[in-house]
DNA sequence: TTAAACTAGTTTGTATTATAAACCAAAAGA
DNA sequence: TCTTTTGGTTTATAATACAAACTAGTTTAA
């Protein structure tokens, strides 16, 4: 039965704006943070905090520079433990979604 | 850029276990309560919770008999607005994730 | 026959969370 | 010099998911 299992996926990354960020990051490799705002369409804020939430998983390494030592430069990475959470949550909502095809045809 | 809309998803049926009650009477058509609750492993209190937004949201329609005019029974369906939101909630998915796709290979 | 336990849910409270508003330090512009 | 802009972070709020507690009735057991 796929429902359990779908009622149970990896939150953190199935969040829409932290699945966006994952793909964005995904296909990127690494990104600027303003870059990443313009990609997904958020705010500011509400970026930085999903980032944070990143970070803490171990799925995103924050990377803040200085240019010149003045202006801040926030350059975010995927881990490969990012890569591997998000191409495993896609791996498991298509073999969900596969197993609820066969159920609906008993 | 795909990834604004994935940050923009319908969250009423995106949330894993809305999602798993939408694919479970996507395929059924319509269950009891009790069903429902043994196919997505939700607690009572939760599913309750999740049906009454769905049904608010038109998605699903929930029907309370009393058999023998004694003991509860609760039927619930879902309503043709609900089977076009969940499969357009595929549809919309599969589309981001195609556009994804040819975005990486840039 | 009356208390205990079960059934089929609903309501209430809590803890988490997503989100935006307010903030900050530095730099650039007027 | 004062204001605005840049590149973010922190704080506050509003929504939400979730489970614990509850309800109203039924069956079982003593």
């Amino acid at each position: 039965m796929p429902f359990k299992e779908m009622a149970r996926l990896n939150k953190l990354i199935h969040e829409p704006a932290r699945l966006a960020i994952m793909s964005a990051l995904a296909a990127c490799t690494m990104a600027e943070f303003l870059f990443l705002q313009e990609l997904t369409g958020l705010t500011k804020g509400n970026l930085s905090c999903h980032l944070s939430k990143l970070e803490k998983a171990g799925y995103i390494a924050i990377d803040k520079k200085f240019v010149r030592k003045k202006i801040p430069h926030t350059t975010i990475r995927i881990t490969p433990e990012g890569k591997m959470a998000i191409e495993q949550y896609w791996k498991q909502l298509d073999h969900i979604r596969e197993v609820t095809k066969q159920w609906e045809k008993n």
